[in-house]
RNA sequence: GCACAGGUGGGUGAGUGGUUAAAGCCAACAGACUGUAAAUCUGUCCCUCCUAGCGAGGUACGAAGGUUCGAAUCCUUCCCUGUGCACCA
């Protein structure tokens, strides 16, 4: 009946794309044991609704639990609405303010969505921490932080630096990774995904399920993928990150701008490339070409039909052969924004508001600074003078500020 | 509650009464060069206005007041963070 791979098959798909498995003699027991018995390994991937888009780092995890799910087994989601009212506080050494309810479950229904863009829906359960955490009482409460120790909890990394530097940590932060190992015992999880800088509240999953008398799950972390900059994680507050409902054209061009270095470790975790081909591709292809495939393949991986192809044709008109892609996105703008200067017989208009105002430039000033550093292009032309003269409005113009590009149209 | 140490621009971190919109570094953005890669060099990096300038004005150093011709810098109060004290009277 069971129609599962050998598990060594299906360690070694696996094994590629993962940091860490801990402990892989565990996964080897249970994948044996499920193969046996013929009943799939539930696997948990836990995210928080607390930033509600999406972007390819996240598809790095959702990827793995993508894996599993393709071997046949049972792939869990769990939004973590109630932990969303913690906020994991990974990273950044600054408390983060619990989100509210509402915002909560709006982001939840957003993630939704957004993820089955990998996960197969039909295979995919889906559930919610509030389930359980939500009919925890106090007691309940007392007798899980019974589990643990403080001294436990301050080995997590970014605790102990933070208790070592003499900065604030609030007490329902240290309760963060308690709420999430118990999540584990709630689902009876077998293995739990998360990335690398999830290992600690990964682990605490495992003592807890001992606790609570069950068997340990077994811990799969992969890899945090760096953003744009090539150095930073990817994340949306950080400005280095490709949203997975980007536009293909942006996206396809975020990719053409990541570092060769980095190209390669987005083929490892973001397709399906298996690396003795990545290998012969790193051999044999220039690097530009490499890596217009790679946007080509993430970008088809979100956008139906043809659109990675047509990104890519975009892509080279507007930065190869310096034209304006088939399509631009137009702003229109009033005329008297951008301050009219003698509105008989023609019209001239402020070049600093314009950038502005067609959304290029955060704020009138910064668009003057670029204006003088010669950055901004009117119809491909530099332009350097404050005013430029155009005829009666309405008027269209392409305004460029560095690889941005924007249609403007003055109207009256 | 008491004592002590802190709170500066996206991040670090100088600056203790006056060319300080606030050094330096990092990040970011733009330009040159390129393959929109890397590296390098250059410029910019609070906001608004205009006649666009080594221009004018407005905000800004946790908050609010005060002293002063003048304050991030001095005083007062408050807020926030951390550390120590706390039990054995």
């Amino acid at each position: 009946m069971s129609n599962f791979l050998p598990v060594e098959e299906q360690l070694t798909y696996l094994r590629k794309g993962s940091a860490e498995i801990i402990r892989e003699a565990d996964l080897r027991a249970k994948l044996e044991k499920s193969l046996k018995t013929g009943k799939p390994l539930r696997v948990k991937l836990g995210m928080d609704p607390t930033a509600p888009d999406l972007h390819l780092g996240h598809t790095v995890v959702l990827r793995k639990l993508k894996h599993f799910q393709d071997l046949g087994h049972t792939a869990i989601f769990l939004i973590g609405d109630f932990t969303g009212m913690i906020g994991d506080p990974t990273g950044r050494s600054v408390t983060r303010p619990p989100l509210s309810r509402e915002q909560i479950e709006q982001n939840a229904e957003t993630y939704k969505s957004q993820v089955f863009k990998i996960l197969d829906p039909q295979k995919t359960k889906i559930d919610f921490n509030r389930r359980w955490m939500g009919a925890f009482t106090s007691d309940d409460f007392v007798r899980l932080m019974a589990k643990y120790t403080v001294s436990q909890l301050l080995e997590r990394e970014d605790f102990h630096k933070r208790f070592q530097e003499e900065k604030p940590i609030s007490v329902h932060e240290l309760l963060y990774p308690l709420v999430q190992g118990y999540d584990s015992v709630a689902l009876e999880a077998d293995v739990e995904l998360g990335g690398t800088d999830q290992k600690f509240n990964l682990l605490v999953g495992r003592e807890l399920q001992r606790s609570y008398g069950q068997e340990s799950q077994v811990v799969l972390t992969t890899p945090i993928l760096e953003g744009l900059d090539g150095v930073q994680k990817m994340s949306k507050s950080l400005g280095n990150a490709i949203g997975i409902h980007e536009p293909p054209l942006e996206m396809y061009g975020k990719l053409m701008s990541i570092s060769d270095e980095m190209m390669w470790r987005y083929y490892e975790l973001l397709t399906d490339v298996q690396l003795a081909e990545i290998e012969r591709m790193k051999r044999e292809l220039h690097p530009m070409a490499a890596k217009k495939e790679l946007a080509r393949r993430i970008v088809g991986d979100f956008h139906a039909g043809d659109a990675a192809l047509k990104a890519g044709e975009d892509w080279a008109k507007q930065f190869q052969k310096d034209e304006a892609p088939d399509s631009v996105e137009a702003v229109q703008i009033q005329l008297r924004d951008v301050g009219e200067i003698n509105p008989l017989p023609g019209s001239s208009i402020k070049v600093d508001k314009v950038v502005f105002k067609a959304g290029l430039a955060s704020s009138v000033t910064e668009a003057g600074n670029k204006r003088k550093a010669g950055s901004v292009r009117f119809n491909g032309e530099v332009v350097k003078d404050p005013v430029y003269g155009t005829g009666l409005p309405p008027v269209t113009i392409d305004v460029r500020l560095g690889h941005r590009i924007k249609r403007a149209q003055i109207v009256p």
